[in-house]
RNA sequence: GGCCUCGUAGUUCAACUGGAUAGAAUAUCAGAUUUCGGCUCUGAUGGUUGAGGGUUCGAAUCCUUCCGGGGUCACCA
């Protein structure tokens, strides 16, 4: 469930990789999947890009700036952030100087007043806010220092700028079906649908339904009347609406506001019911989502199941961990988000050039190469990023993913290019695949083992939800392959009966490869 | 602070859910090969599974106490 305040990230294509692997394999399992994603269209971080663009876009749109919808969308997210930052600097500075200070005794600030100061009643810690000035006082010799070096007086201003009041009003507005608000809120929309729709199609995914929160957002009001009458829920004396989950073992959750408006949790809850009332006989939900909603999702399901649902035992949050880059080692700053489109782009065009160097390439057209190019990079991306158990927080490493050696998507590629083209060779040279009762060896015995355990791999892979089984099965019959390929002869065999056999052999791992690897949605190439 | 989660070769990851001597890949080193210090092949090095204690025939896996990383505890989504 992407925002549309801003592009796609490394953590989205984790996520749609991983969602839409399983679908495949619960698909080659037998069971009907519907891939849905749930967009979060409204809130104050599609007011704020909408309320940037407005007091600074100067009427930019994607197409007189030539930048994807998203990115122009995301741009002005970003430029609201700065606007407010610069804003909430400026607030501090202006209260340092005409804060009043008291005595200064033995070096130490006794006494601090900030002029406007009530401005900051609803600030649990304004206090806090003395004590920084009386810090910053105390070490800059009476000079303010770097604002941006603390965090926590930054932010805490951050809520209180105009700025921000604006965007709030903003989204009031929209609620209220403000006719310009919504039509800004449109229009800047439907560029971020226009830019998600070009990267989805790069990755190669798409999707069976959509729901937008911005239809969804009232869905839960109703069962919270339902589940008060039924003594689910209580209410509060600010008419506020609760659940009392401690027999889950969990603190109490607001599911309706004292204005009665509703929650995250209020349109989770309708959207999963009305879910299940829009298919027949669902077996259930598989919510794809980072693991810092664990906790979210607990409640959910707990109260689903408060409510009666018996389906809520069915519902399944698929976790996985975060991902950091390799300098990410290095102490760098966190939030370095790396874009999708971007990334997808460089890795692409690294895999070109791999490919240019080293591979076999001759005999096709341009058209052929870029599709070819785009294969190698986006396997082995996704590749990568199905390796890992998804449960847990991983590394991404660029250029290992589409390295040709090592358990990356390019080699099992490679090996895929190399059988068939073996294939072909035979076919070239007439030779058949029918044999007789032939004596195997070792090798060809371990292969066809391991060749007997595909169907298994895909139920646990399956009943775990973890592609990364499949990964690693993939690869152990790729390096049993690429073993039995250095030592045993195929071609040069003398024996027509065992050469059949092995080209037989050799097919049927080409096509466990290549089906094991669609379900990953990696496709494998005949040449490369 | 409470709760959740993770910690495995230098690095990135496995380990069939409590089973035998903890495995791959990569990096490093050494050989072989050769138009090649770059490609390919073979081999080696590399671990007290964060630390201590416990449970039992048997623990990376379960319990417990520390240490360290991440997450989460909103009338945000």
């Amino acid at each position: 469930s992407p925002n549309t305040n801003k592009p796609l990230h490394l953590g989205h294509l984790r996520n749609v990789f991983l969602g839409f692997s399983v679908a495949n394999i619960l698909k080659a399992n037998g069971h009907e999947v519907f891939k849905t994603q749930i967009i979060n269209d409204r809130g104050i971080h599609i007011c704020k890009s909408m309320l940037a663009w407005q007091k600074f876009g100067g009427g930019e749109t994607p197409e007189s700036s030539g930048l994807k919808g998203d990115h122009l969308v995301g741009k002005y997210y970003v430029e609201f952030d700065k606007k407010n930052n610069d804003e909430a600097k400026q607030n501090i500075i202006n209260d340092y100087l005409t804060a009043n200070i008291r005595e200064v005794e033995g070096g130490k600030v006794l006494s601090f007043t900030i002029s406007n100061e009530e401005e900051y009643d609803d600030v649990k810690d304004s206090n806090q806010i003395k004590l920084r000035f009386s810090n910053y006082y105390h070490k800059e010799n009476g000079v303010l220092g770097k604002v941006e070096d603390d965090k926590e007086l930054l932010s805490l201003y951050k809520n209180h700028t105009n700025l921000l009041k604006k965007a709030q009003e903003m989204l009031l507005k929209w609620e209220k079906g403000d006719e310009k608000v919504v039509a800004l809120w449109k229009k800047m929309n439907s560029w971020v649908y226009e830019g998600f729709d070009v990267t989805y199609k790069t990755m190669g995914v798409d999707f069976d339904e959509l729901y937008y929160e911005s239809d969804t957002y009232l869905l839960g009001k109703d069962v919270v009347e339902k589940g008060l009458t039924e003594g689910a829920f209580y209410k509060k004396e600010d008419g506020s609406v609760w659940c009392d989950l401690s027999s889950e073992k969990l603190d109490d959750k607001l599911v309706l506001r004292a204005d009665g408006t509703s929650v995250y949790m209020t349109q989770d809850i309708g959207t999963a019911i009305e879910r299940y009332k829009k298919h027949n006989n669902l077996n259930g939900l598989i919510y794809t989502v980072g693991n810092e909603q664990e906790h979210h999702f607990k409640v959910l399901f707990a109260i689903l199941k408060k409510l009666g649902y018996k389906w809520a035992e069915e519902c399944y949050h698929l976790s996985y961990g975060m991902i950091s880059l390799p300098e990410g080692k290095m102490k760098s700053r966190e939030g370095t988000v790396v874009d999708a489109d971007d990334l997808m782009e460089s890795i692409v065009a690294d895999a070109k050039e791999m490919t240019q160097e080293r591979g076999h390439i001759e005999g096709m057209n341009d058209e052929e190469k870029e599709q070819l190019y785009s294969t190698i990079g986006l396997g082995g991306l996704k590749y990568f990023l199905l390796k890992v158990d998804p449960k847990k927080g991983m590394v991404f490493d660029p250029k290992e993913s589409i390295d040709l050696n090592g358990n990356t998507g390019p080699f099992i590629q490679y090996a895929h290019a190399r059988i068939q083209s073996l294939l072909a060779k035979a076919n070239d040279l007439g030779y058949s695949k029918e044999y007789n009762a032939v004596e195997i060896n070792d090798k060809e015995q371990g292969l066809i083992k391991t060749l007997k355990d595909y169907p298994v791999i895909i139920v646990e892979a399956g009943k775990n939800y973890s592609p990364a089984l499949l990964c690693n099965y993939i690869f152990d019959l790729v390096k049993d392959f690429n073993n039995f390929y250095q030592t045993v002869d195929i071609l040069r065999e003398e024996d027509k009966n065992k050469l059949a056999f092995r080209l037989q052999l050799a097919e049927t791992v080409g096509k466990v490869v290549k089906s094991g690897m669609n379900l990953l949605g990696v496709n494998v190439p005949d040449k490369m």
